[in-house]
DNA sequence: GTGTAGACTCCGGTCGACA
DNA sequence: GTGTCGACCGGAGTCTACA
């Protein structure tokens, strides 16, 4: 599968598991509110600082949303 | 210290890692040259489908080049 | 709380060429 | 083999606003 679509998924994923709303995600991450959902949707391609600041207000490190990625465009 | 430079050294030092060129490692990620040279030094901020093709032409995992990264970032 | 829309700026990424 | 330059274009990322 598409890697923008699957870092969407594995973004939503995370953010769920920490319980959070996108205002807040994108609050702590310090990135536009609507643009989480441009990502999550995967409608655009993040960068690595986006990454890397999604990562840190989610309280996991980037690798783990990378890896998350890696399994979700791999089943397909 | 900086992301885009962190990613930059990872990139360089996993390449090195592989034995590979600057222009081999372009032709294998399906990217540009020069644009490989741009990366390595901090210039420009890959995106994550980037990471994904110079992950693989690396021959190792997305998330191993972030991992990397972050460690770098970490220590200074 | 989320998706979407438009309009904007700036940089990601390509390409060819030269040291 | 690598760095750099200039030119170009599409898209990353911001901001405001409305359903």
């Amino acid at each position: 599968m598409d890697v923008g679509v699957a870092f969407g998924r594995a973004l939503r994923q995370k953010r769920k598991e920490a319980g959070l709303t996108q205002e807040r995600l994108a609050h702590e991450a310090d990135v536009q509110r609507n643009y989480v959902s441009l990502i999550e949707r995967g409608v655009n391609q993040p960068t690595i600082t986006i990454i890397f600041k999604l990562a840190n207000a989610l309280g996991c490190t980037p690798a783990a949303l990378v890896s998350e990625t890696e399994a979700l465009v791999e089943q397909g």
